[in-house]
DNA sequence: TAGATTGTTAATCGATTAACAATC
DNA sequence: TAGATTGTTAATCGATTAACAATC
């Protein structure tokens, strides 16, 4: 399969569509098309198709994807299949729901170690370890590290990543409200909580008006 | 200030203006411009004019809007407001780290309590009830909660589901990695970390293969 | 006034959808 | 073969960007 330009709008489909096909009943046939996929997740048979069309040439005519191959294609696709490590800085709520978190391995995510500047604990529940975060430059050094998950509080978010990107970091996932300053071929993606209830609530306001 | 229709785009940077306003550094001159914004957050000076002029007409040429009547058109735009009740279903690391994060009053959010299938503990530590899952009917419809917080295993999202909306609610933050299968009226919003892992692997695959 | 900034109207860009030929 | 499904090419739609007139 040769790789096109892909669209992040696409991107972001790809992970629906390979979340429903591992989850699929059992037993039945072993082939799925882009229609009944579509149908399945409740969007456009046109669009599934296409965004099929650029991960996989597995596609059959009158007889649709297979399957297993099609799962294969999508997690190679998004690399899934060959590991990133990762660490992740401020060991609160958050960081440690993360931490426990165990389905990260599925997409290819291996978090080897938390920071903080608290020195509390050793390792959490699962014996990962937890740094100090003076140790966080030599670390990532050593291992190689090019991920960081940033779940600190917003004021101290930016001077976290400004160390994560003088330690080697390329990609931050960055849970903290805040919008980060970061370098040009540094890529942050946020996720924002206050992103999806801006929806939640318009939507409700919309319901709430109708109601009146 | 007269509602426009919204587009889903901008809707969803609003948060984002918001949250650099209500940080930016006191003292400084209270009118603030578009283009001021707009460098900050490193966006397109244009796209940030007009998404203000979505929500608020408190802009003055040569001048800009002032800051504190733009982060209250922003809220009010949102609805950050007037206070949604909503529950929370899954008692588990991730609901418990949402439970624990006190900054979803900022956005007019207020979780009444969190429903399980284990009782083992009555409370968290902020004080929120943990009630059973037996219970979640008949609190739904008692306190008129509109919106519902998934984070229960995959397997189990659906029946939630179902059963919040049997209760009444109208919009669903789903944070389990499934698609829901919901009435035409019902929104669900999928906080969905796969996504973002899948921007972030492949920003790193194409680094790697710089690399190479 | 001059100049910065606003809001609006038009042009561009990208993504989605529709139409259709190719294929098993 | 007939029909379902594929992949591709063209049309539509929506959102972003650019150009410009209005305003303090």
């Amino acid at each position: 399969m040769e790789r096109k330009e892909i669209s992040k709008a696409v991107l972001k489909r790809l992970p629906g569509y390979l979340a429903y096909l591992q989850n699929m009943p059992e037993g039945s046939v072993p082939y799925i098309s882009a229609t009944a996929l579509a149908n399945a997740l409740g969007m456009g048979e046109v669009q599934v198709r296409k965004d099929l069309a650029m991960v996989s040439d597995g596609g059959r005519p009158k007889i649709g994807y297979l399957r297993e191959r099609l799962i294969r294609d999508i997690s190679q696709f998004l690399g899934y299949d060959n590991t990133t490590d990762a660490i992740l800085v401020g060991a609160g709520k958050l960081g440690q729901a993360l931490l426990g978190y165990g389905g990260f391995e599925t997409y290819g995510l291996n978090i080897l170690a938390a920071f903080d500047v608290s020195p509390a604990f050793g390792y959490t529940e699962e014996g990962k370890p937890i740094l100090l975060m003076e140790q966080l430059e030599s670390f990532c050094c050593a291992n190689q590290v090019l991920m960081g998950i940033i779940t600190v509080p917003a004021e101290y978010a930016q001077q976290v990543c400004d160390r994560l990107i003088a330690a080697g970091i390329k990609a931050i996932w960055n849970f903290a409200p805040v919008h980060l300053e970061v370098p040009e071929h540094i890529l942050v993606q946020n996720e924002n909580m206050a992103t999806s209830l801006a929806v939640l609530s318009m939507h409700l306001q919309a319901h709430m008006k109708e109601k009146k």
